[in-house]
DNA sequence: TCCGATTTGTTCGTATGTATG
DNA sequence: GCATACATACGAACAAATCGG
């Protein structure tokens, strides 16, 4: 921050905090420069950038004046940038963090920031969409709904081309734009969550996907192609797939259909996430199987869930946090290059993170024997 | 005519004329000193002015570049409502909730919702509250910083009164204010926590309360309330008070020491939340301590991380998403009432949510036998 | 009505920092 | 690495407007 940036920040906040009132005559340019220890011109670019805001009026031989900002409510106020986040869900899980991200970078940036939940339905993202398109936005922040099937908005997503708002995609993508997108490996995530396990000697793996949105599909995929690198088959009701409506009941009545059928008992579980590996800790629990005792779990996104049961889960780290901060970057890079018109070369490109595997204690080697 | 201006007319014609054209470079500030015969000031006026019009733009290191106006000059675009809720956190525990249930019905309405979160930061809160102030927002639902302390922010909220923004204050309030606010009864919940264990037979009982926010003071009156209410001493080691900045240390420590201190043994815990509660059961897990059989935890606001761990917790309720939607409504009858000027004979109130006990299985009655 | 003190407006000179090509 | 161009900052001087006595 610049000496001249800062005097105006202070002023503006004797003006906002009501230490000056309208039109009353604030310190004199002479005054600040002994208050603030700064030059006359200092001084007077402060002031100047403030007049051009309309913060202030000067009159020469009398001075300088607090401007009565509620007569000019009515006229066309300067409008700060604003940033629309579009998430499937954002109260739970690692929602609030990706947002948390994002938010806190663009409101450094002086953005404002509007959030919208979809609740991973496609007619309440229509209805944003049409929102977002009729109000004034200035770029989105997308995580798509649905995506593992092809999307009847796309209209929407097109139309935001054509009248040149930005919108970049989180955590998945609708193939057919081919957007900015900021994504996990997912398929490798679900390789990595297998493969420790079938290291760890287990070979009867149950896995649990959500097969509504593309992480779920990929995650799958991972799943089965580290099955066949390991030359291990996988027994087809092994795969349990689930949609979202589902996930309060399906995953968790088939998880104790297949503990109570009694041949060929599983030792492993990947999961699709930590939200479900909690709720299927739970099952495990009542019937009286220890984990990683009994059988071994492997979880998805490192979120708070994780840590916050007795048993710490091993999972994949999802970068949540970081993923909502460099969505903003890329998104405040976009705005500004589209409002200052001409074109910078720097291509932005998508970005896809590693997945990390974590490992704490809801795993063990199959077949050694019990520590306590 | 000033000779800055003469410039900056000669320049402005140059663009006009066509002599520079869009995205053109024009001549260096240097070159424009020689052309005009004025000091490097003098042109750097002109181009400011010219800057502030939107007619040039420069760049560091490169140069100064005529605008290309025509894109720009997009139709002014109907501007929706918009309410900020600010909170002290947005991605942490019961906050996600809050927002959600502001923001669905928010959403419904029409309205644009804008989230800042403060991290119970007096700085921060303060940045935001100009932000606010200097961007066209028409509400505030805001949940105060360090409610427990007198604010040094006063003057931006006797501010938002002036300038006729309502606000509405959620989860605690500045006393100084009396604001129109929605809190939960803490201090009754507090008593009914602590009466509950009392009940149970308990006579040494922890408590472990946030002091920097109101919630934490009330509720720790509560606590103090049901002991003197049922004639029992409290021992003053046993209330355990931090800041928010401690809440992942002092606490926790506090409890070890407690425990390792062999006289006069606690047997059981109010707790000031649930995320509190979830970290000390870490602690007594690693004491081999097991909850409710050797020690018995109340916790507070019944968030998701109640039923999450292996002991489901017994809680108090906090409305959560319903409170984020009263403030909602509540804020749309206020914006609506001063939009249309007439005055509603409606008056709006505070709300208090009465405290109400969830009982799961992390209590039970003191000196009873284990059960398995 | 004028004077003089005060305050903002304009202009010049100089120096150093930082981004660009 | 270097020259160029814009960004920030200090100092000084004089002009023009205002306002109280």
């Amino acid at each position: 921050m610049t000496k001249y940036q800062m005097v105006k920040q202070a002023i503006k906040s004797k003006i906002l905090n009501g230490t000056y009132l309208p039109n009353e005559k604030i310190s004199s340019e002479n005054s600040l420069m002994k208050e603030y220890g700064v030059s006359r011109h200092t001084i007077r670019m402060a002031i100047g950038e403030l007049v051009n805001e309309g913060w202030l009026y000067r009159e020469q031989g009398a001075g300088t004046f607090c401007s009565d900002r509620l007569q000019t409510e009515a006229a066309p106020q300067k409008q700060s940038k604003t940033i629309a986040i579009i998430t499937t869900y954002i109260s739970n899980y690692i929602f609030p963090s990706i947002i948390r991200g994002a938010e806190s970078y663009l409101s450094d940036q002086g953005y404002q920031v509007s959030i919208f939940s979809t609740n991973n339905d496609i007619e309440s993202e229509k209805r944003i969409l049409e929102t977002i398109l009729s109000q004034h936005v200035d770029g989105i922040i997308i995580e798509p709904t649905k995506s593992a099937y092809s999307n009847p908005n796309i209209n929407y997503y097109l139309n935001l081309e054509r009248t040149n708002i930005p919108y970049i995609m989180i955590n998945a993508f609708y193939d057919e734009l081919e957007p900015l997108c900021l994504v996990v490996d997912d398929e490798k995530g679900g390789f990595l969550q297998t493969e420790h396990l079938i290291k760890q000697g287990h070979k009867k793996i149950i896995g649990f996907f959500k097969t509504d949105d593309a992480q779920g599909v990929k995650r799958m995929k991972g799943y089965i192609k580290a099955h066949r690198a390991n030359q291990i088959t996988i027994d087809p009701n092994y795969i349990v797939t689930y949609q979202s409506e589902e996930k309060e009941t399906k995953p968790l009545a088939e998880l104790e259909r297949l503990l109570t059928n009694e041949q060929s008992i599983a030792t492993g579980i990947v999961c699709y996430n930590d939200e479900l590996a909690i709720k299927l800790l739970d099952v495990l629990r009542e019937k009286n199987l220890h984990v990683p005792n009994d059988i071994s779990m492997v979880s998805f996104d490192d979120s708070f869930l994780a840590v916050v049961s007795e048993v710490k889960l091993t999972t994949i780290r999802h970068p949540q946090n970081q993923m909502g901060e460099d969505a903003a970057k890329m998104m405040v890079e976009l705005v500004e290059e589209k409002h200052a018109n001409k074109k910078k070369d720097i291509v932005l490109n998508s970005v896809t993170y590693e997945p990390e595997l974590i490992i704490r204690q809801s795993t063990k080697h199959q077949g050694v024997p019990e520590t306590n």
